[in-house]
DNA sequence: CGGGGATTTCTTGTCGACAATTAAAGGTTT
DNA sequence: AAACCTTTAATTGTCGACAAGAAATCCCCG
């Protein structure tokens, strides 16, 4: 008889791993049911509670969500689409770790974008969408005084993504609602928590032009603002010695 | 006993229509077969072997690929996502027909981010690029005087293809080649065969501009010329009544 | 003769099962 | 003791099976 204590030959069996499921027993639309699971994990990575390079399991996944398999390879290839995950073949997805280069491109290609969306904003934008806009940068700074970091870290990104959303195309809106995710996840990635760059000025400067219809004037503070953000990201990533453990290899396994 | 003369009572029963299956007997990897599955559907759509509104039931494919039902839904995901097809719940998915507004929207999404990516062009282009770019373009023009519609359409995006490239940046390249390909099944839908608008001259004066420095110039000639492609298939749109067809539900059934 | 169900079939949504691949450990040989 | 091979488990790739939803036709009734 093969006892627990002997270890045996080959690969270690791993133990059950009671994980706690949280499937909500009411039966639910398919749709939505895809995107439960989607969201759940966009917003673990996000909070930080999946780490990069973390393990994702289809068969756990699918005990944690209550789901089969297909499902779970749906919403990981959707993941791996947006570049939230990375899918290896024959291996386990794991959350994506972004280089310091796919970094640099990403915001590189987000400053492109949104220069070449804000002339749109400013050619379809009524009055009603500038007040909005102003009432979410009201909303913005309230959260900022309340040191709500997470809340307040989700209405700075909402502005930019509003801007796309009034642009009025549906495609560049996607398009940038991918990058703005990709950069919430490096954010989340590199920025301690508690350390938050005050930028909520800057949004107002570039409302505050388009409303004037000064675009060009619009799309340098942004593209400034962006790379205020970014240096930051940078800084804060060289302080940090995450080089050198990933070059170590340590940062791989749990 | 069911006999073949008397009409049952429900749904009509198919036939079992045999199709001609052409799948390669020897095994191929895995990544290969999504791939061939893949691009086997786009290119019978720029062919216009596959019209917009054909059903496209997960079945069929499976005996005309020789494979799973999984691996088909796959496929047709990625086909959604890049708007080649459209994926209704519950219901046959089916080859995308883009309205109007959506062509509209279309060529705004692509003057826009080729505008974004040319000054990204002129930063890291070499001579080299710039030389092989001429050659493409000798290539273009040759095929143009030999009457190779098919092949010089295939170039002509190329030259914008080509430019997302030389943009060194991969999100971006990504972006603009989905939408490119997306405008060449607009084209492909929309253009009669032997009715070719005489292009590239347009796409020299790009590179012109690009290789003395000007980048607004550039930004200037190519939007022109987009614009001018899409006013080119907006008159032939006119021309042909698709509209009213399609009114008819004269599009749905082959 | 027209409209509302009933009925049948088609089609997708979802799942577990089996095969193939990869990783990880132990044992073995030099 | 270090490098290689063997064994074992974990994990994905792929498929057919079953259930549920939608569509098309016919039948019946007004």
């Amino acid at each position: 008889m093969t006892s627990t204590a002997t270890p045996g030959r080959g690969r270690p069996k791993v133990r059950p791993q009671a994980l706690a499921g949280q499937a909500p027993a009411g039966r639910e639309k398919p749709a939505e049911k895809e995107q439960r699971i989607y969201t759940a994990i966009v917003d673990r990575v996000m909070e930080q509670r999946l780490k990069p390079g973390t393990r994702l399991p289809e068969a756990a996944l699918c005990e944690l969500f209550g789901v089969g398999r297909t499902l779970v390879q749906k919403v990981l290839q959707r993941l791996a689409h947006d570049h939230i995950v990375e899918l290896r073949p024959n291996r386990s997805a794991i959350v994506a770790m972004p280089s310091r280069e796919e970094v640099g491109k990403l915001f590189e290609a987000r400053r492109a974008l949104e220069a070449a969306v804000l002339p749109l904003v400013a050619e379809h934008a009524t009055r009603a969408n500038y007040a909005s806009l102003r009432r979410q940068l009201r909303q913005e700074r309230d959260a900022m005084h309340r040191y709500a970091q997470t809340e307040w870290a989700g209405l700075a990104s909402a502005f930019h993504l509003r801007l796309g959303e009034l642009s009025r195309n549906p495609m560049l809106h996607r398009y940038l609602s991918e990058i703005i995710s990709r950069c919430c996840l490096v954010v989340a990635l590199f920025q301690p928590p508690g350390n938050a760059t005050c930028e909520h000025h800057e949004h107002e400067r570039v409302v505050a032009c388009l409303e004037a219809g000064d675009v060009a004037g619009a799309q340098q503070e942004n593209d400034r603002h962006l790379r205020e953000l970014e240096a930051h990201i940078q800084l804060i990533e060289e302080d940090t010695d995450q080089s050198l453990a990933d070059m170590l290899g340590l940062t791989d396994r749990s």
